[in-house]
DNA sequence: GACTCATTCAAGAGAATACTTGATTGATGC
DNA sequence: GCATCAATCAAGTATTCTCTTGAATGAGTC
């Protein structure tokens, strides 16, 4: 049955720890154990979990002996088996923030670069529009739109736009925009875009930028 | 959409990263390219992996940034993309040690306290049986006990020992043999039919330790 | 351009996880 | 015994993962 390959064993459970430690809720638990022992009621309550998931969580982190628990009359008291438990998590947060920072710098290489110089300020923009030499899209979802939008735009949520491309002109320049200066969803528009063969540009920030600067707005109630 | 929980986040991060680790064949692929950078195609060989799949492990650990990987002409030259990864995987694997050492001790307490003093030695049991003083049974698979198994033995494996209970008797005592020290086919079956109200013990170590001292054997090709 | 090779993608079946709800167990106090 | 409280179990649904198959891509060669 099982081969007797005392190393794949060894991964096969080091594997088993991994996936142990793979959900955000057993790290949230495992670091509110840290702080000192616990019952189970108090961790759900600490965590936002509810009672039987936390004790669920608790329960598979105990058979792989991460955690420990005992029974003090009615209530069950959960504690840190291990120290080293903390140091694998350590570990893998090390790499995890890492990853963070990467991804970012991926997001800012991937997107930023190619697209944030020819952005369309906004004076630029209302000055295109009034002269009608542009098509403007709203990448937001449907509800973000109803609730204000720049006058004019056409709605294109990002995952509908492969379908909706008949919408828009060949030729004519096209303006995405989105909610703000940290919001990808113009980026990826133009991008999928310009892949095809549109002429597309983003616009600077996004339509909380523009409300703000008092420029004309369409939908929404008026505030 | 996502909360702006800076903690969170990066538990959400590692928990990912836990799970990429978390997967035996991921543990290998790791350990394979901790000896140097390698074509997909070997990868999958030295593995025991199919091309797809390994292709597709290696891509989510590349994903998590794990690996990096590097098309060279026809060929994509994967290598460990970050020290820290064999950290982890090392402080993973202490843990997933002490539970493994752990685990045996548990099957130590929970089966060998109770029937490894009382086991019988090979001497005895060959003497009990010239007196037919015992029923023993064979609770290893039909394939190694055809191979060859002890003279007048019922091999019954313990997946059928349920079942065929009828088949032993109440009142003479059973004696229960498997593959060998290591395997806990016989204090399973021990413990099962002892919970049943019968009279069992255990043979010594197992069949491949009675054939070695020389002991009559039935069943089997001659060897 | 056609052809080959290494790798990746895409889709689908099957298994494993996660979280919820409501019932059940175990310890305590009346 | 009965009621109460903390925790666990059990069952069901929704989601995610895994691995296989066969098609598609990208780079090099003829």
């Amino acid at each position: 049955m099982a081969r007797h390959n005392p190393k794949r064993e060894l991964f096969a459970w080091t594997a088993e720890l991994g996936r142990c430690l793979g959900h955000a809720h057993r790290l949230v638990l495992i670091e509110c154990l840290a702080q000192g022992p616990r019952p189970v009621e108090s961790i759900a309550a600490f965590t936002g979990l509810s009672l039987a998931n936390a004790s669920q969580h608790l329960q598979l982190l105990r058979r792989f002996g991460c955690v420990e628990a005992e029974r003090q009359g009615k209530q069950v008291i959960y504690r840190l088996a291990d120290e080293r438990v903390l140091h694998a998590v350590a570990a893998l947060s090390a790499i995890a923030e890492t990853n963070i920072a990467a991804f970012s710098e991926t997001m800012r290489k991937h997107f930023l670069s190619l697209d944030d110089k020819e952005a369309v300020s906004r004076s630029e923009l209302a000055r295109l529009m009034k002269e009608n030499a542009v098509t403007v899209i709203d990448v937001r979802s449907n509800e973000e739109f109803t609730a204000g939008h720049l006058p004019g735009a056409l709605n294109i949520p990002i995952a509908a736009l492969k379908l909706r491309l008949a919408e828009l002109p060949k030729r004519m320049e096209i303006v995405a925009y989105c909610r703000g200066p940290y919001c990808i969803l113009s980026f990826e528009a133009a991008a999928q875009l310009r892949a095809r063969g549109y002429r597309v540009r983003r616009m600077q920030d996004g339509f909380p930028q523009w409300k703000a600067e008092g420029r004309k707005v369409a939908g929404g109630v008026a505030a």
